[in-house]
DNA sequence: CGCGCTGTTGAAACTTGTCAAAGTTTGTGG
DNA sequence: CCACAAACTTTGACAAGTTTCAACAGCGCG
């Protein structure tokens, strides 16, 4: 199991606030002022640490707290009824897991480390508590979730209108730019995921990701060796986006 | 356009108010208590008629209110960079819409109504005041804002893992359960949208989804006529859509 | 060092899309 | 109220894209 560990034992507690988090901009502090940071700060006193494959949560467990992702990468899947199952997102450094919780009081996916990784634990009903007493922080909240909405649009959209060389290019185009707004490589990275995961992500199956990358690869469009991806030709990739309209 | 009806001028203002709207246990004021309710009265004071065909609001419009459909039928629909146009849902009686508009202070769909409808007008910030008040109000909204999150994420498993005659049966079956809620036949009623608008939002074309209607039809778990619908067979349906694990 | 998981590639089958034509309904204007 | 046009629906034949099944290669973990 994770191991859990309040924040003051951790080698460097200045770190590990969200007021010195070096994720602030990009995660729930965004926007904030300081004296709500301090809030926060009081809040999030549990961070853990998940070895890969071990499961943050799974399909229902009570909900009761959101958590970021301080370092690692997670994917969640969706269990159905009836067997089917779904990866729904694939989620990295500074992004919040668990919203989808909220509704039922129980998690509806599972949240699995792909790599061993750190998450912090946001209890939500003081998250709540807290944003009663801070409308900034309210409204941050509410465009967060607003936001997990209009993306899960998109990938509605990718799902219901692209052909498999589309999605995949804009599987990679999006994956390119969360890695820059963290300051990473926007041409280069490991994949976390296999390409089992990536097809069901983006409802193709295994070896239908293979030969779009095989393909792309020949194109020159990217360069893979396993996991490893190298971005070639970013334009070029946009344009197979945006091509069949 | 649409007429703008301040609430007082209506004819039967009770009937108006949210306290007395036979829509509250579906809608925003779901298991509030008295006094929120009166509260939320004071903060819905406009209510709009749409023809068959206007728009709500369209992509790019500022966002300053969410929408809770009051009676009658809405789609939305995105209408991306590249020109592809997807319908992201379909929304009946006590359903909000607008909240994927929080997040960029911009709506980013359009939201047009498929049948002459109505729909009450509330005004966002002043729901975070309220919300910022009454903790069971501020936990009613992030749950419908989770609720959207969950149901957006199950089309996701629909488009990315079902086959068109499953799509279709899960539509069929949602369309039911959502009339079943309101009080309708489960069985009977009339589709507001066009196959193409249904294609839209299964991601099959309108060809596909005719072809599907008339093979349901020649198996004999529905009827159709045009746009009336009699569901047959809803546990063949339900086995349709839970096949292929 | 080998076994298992992951990834690649090929050929055939299947599903859905495309194009085309004709039928039906709806809405508008005379 | 009717006639006509426009929009929507149905159906068929064919094409294209994706999946399925199968075989094999490579990497990584125990």
């Amino acid at each position: 199991m994770a191991e859990l560990t309040p924040v003051p034992d951790y080698d460097d507690a200045l770190r590990s606030a969200c007021s010195k988090c070096n994720l602030r901009e990009l995660c729930l502090p965004s926007g904030l002022s300081n004296e709500e940071l301090d809030q926060l700060d009081s809040l999030i006193r549990v961070r853990r640490f998940y070895r890969k494959g071990e499961h943050a949560y799974r399909a229902g467990d009570p909900f009761d707290s959101l958590y970021a992702v301080r370092a690692g990468f997670f994917k969640t899947n969706l269990l159905n009824e009836d067997g089917r199952d779904q990866v729904t997102g694939f989620h990295m450094a500074g992004e919040l897991m668990g919203l989808d919780g909220i509704s039922t009081d129980q998690h509806p996916c599972d949240a699995v480390a792909l790599e061993d990784s750190e998450l912090c634990v946001i209890p939500f009903s003081r998250l709540e508590e807290l944003s009663r007493e801070a409308p900034s922080l309210q409204r941050h909240l509410h465009k967060i979730m607003s936001r997990e909405i209009v993306s899960d649009q998109s990938v509605m959209m990718l799902l219901g209108s692209m052909r498999a060389e589309e999605r995949l290019a804009a599987f990679l185009l999006n994956l390119s730019q969360r890695m820059t707004a963290r300051g990473y490589s926007p041409s280069e990275f490991y994949l976390r995921m296999t390409r089992e995961e990536i097809g069901s992500y983006l409802g193709l199956k295994l070896e239908t990701v293979s030969r779009v990358f095989s393909r792309f690869q020949n194109e020159a469009l990217i360069a893979v060796q396993q996991k490893h991806i190298r971005i070639l030709d970013i334009p070029k990739l946009r344009t197979i986006v945006g091509q069949s309209c």
